[in-house]
DNA sequence: ACAAAAGTGTTGGAGATACACCCATGA
DNA sequence: TCATGGGTGTATCTCCAACACTTTTGT
């Protein structure tokens, strides 16, 4: 007997008008007391489900959206990564099989946040955009260690197209700029910036601008196609 | 019922004497007709072993050696990846139950290959050294998208670590720049190749050299640490 | 002596970096 | 009118690419 349950775990990354990288996280009961400990987004793959199809099932079914940017980035197989005791409590409540291992595939995947925070209710599931910086080193199984190795994962596979899927699709140079700072963890000079940006050719001038700024308002830009 | 076979298939790269890419792919006998075709070595993840020691276990169990460069890549995760004709059929003749999905991870190993070649019998199966450029576009299952795959994050994560990994434990300077070469799929330039490799500074020249060759003898270097 | 690969420096150009001031808007 | 972020060009430096001849060995 070979089989080993499968799962898909998500870091739902998104960059809030706070200008700081957040991740989202579910709360996971392990009793009837309300005792709760934070987890990654995450579920079981079905039986006969391509991989991608069911993180983008699992993505959707806990938050409503579709058509982000989503990509597979490691496996996390150690045998005994549910076996502590927090983690044997939930399992025990929600599994038949709380025993059993687990292999998980991660997932990065990248939300332009003003899709969701006008309607948290959209979330399946209790949820909380939690700054980067303040995560807990007391989540679920091993989701500490798989969401450093997200963000390691970006920082190392970070463009143009990358860094867009976490705005509006219309947004100002100054907020992809931040988003390269903040993942890049460095701060970039403004014009070389936009020398490199205008460089690659990824990205789009429209007529409009930022309206009600107390400042000059900015152009706003697309992605390419 | 969640449960779903995982297995390891690694693609084993080795670098021949006559400067050529090779990938050990192994025969599976798909009926008593001596019908066969090519694979990958692979095999199931066992219950509660860790993943990169299951692929340790497996490599080791195909090709005898130990203490190789093994670096996850991906996963193949199609439902349908093994439904094919004569994929059933090397599966009905292996596996309790063939019609179930498989998901596979993937690994890419490089060898020595002067470390196999004097006894091919060190091999548990029977297994060929193929050219890369040689090898059929009809391997069992998905393989030969596993292949290329691998060869693709090969390129992308080419380091002298990485590349001399494929060498034995003392190298000229140009086995070393031959497999950058190869894997990147360009000719490089002698001397700009060897002011980088030694501003990285992970390489030590010792007072050997070549011998017996008909031209002027090469230094031979090894890996620092 | 000849064939074959080893080994070795310099230069020019492209691309990256550093840097400071004026502009448009809301309050 | 002031505070705020938007927007723009140039000079320097660093790094990378291009390039050819001499050396050492076996035959």
């Amino acid at each position: 007997m070979n089989k080993i349950n499968l799962s898909i775990d998500c870091v739902v990354l998104s960059f809030d008008k706070d200008q700081k990288l957040k991740v989202l996280l579910i709360k996971k009961y392990i009793n009837s007391k309300n005792d709760y400990q934070f987890a990654l987004p995450g579920d079981l793959l079905r039986i006969d489900e391509d991989v991608l199809c069911g993180a983008k099932r699992i993505l959707k079914s806990l938050t409503s959206l579709e058509n982000i940017y989503l990509k597979q980035f490691a496996v996390f197989g150690h045998p005994d990564r549910t076996k502590n005791k927090k983690d044997q409590q939930w399992l025990k409540l929600y599994r038949k099989n709380p025993n059993e291992r687990v292999v998980t595939i991660g997932y990065v995947a990248l939300v332009n946040i003003a899709d969701f925070l006008p309607k948290p209710s959209l979330f399946a599931v209790e949820a909380e955009w939690v700054e980067l910086s303040a995560v807990s080193n007391q989540l679920a199984f091993d989701h500490n260690k798989i969401i450093n190795d997200a963000v390691e994962f970006l920082k190392d596979n970070l463009d143009y197209k990358l860094a867009t899927s976490m705005l509006p699709s219309k947004f100002t140079l100054s907020q992809l700029q931040i988003i390269f700072e903040l993942l890049l963890d460095q701060k970039l000079d403004k014009r070389n910036f936009r020398k490199n940006i205008f460089k690659a050719d990824h990205i789009i001038k429209t007529k409009e601008k930022q309206k009600g700024v107390p400042h000059k308002p900015a152009h706003l830009y697309v992605m390419k196609k």
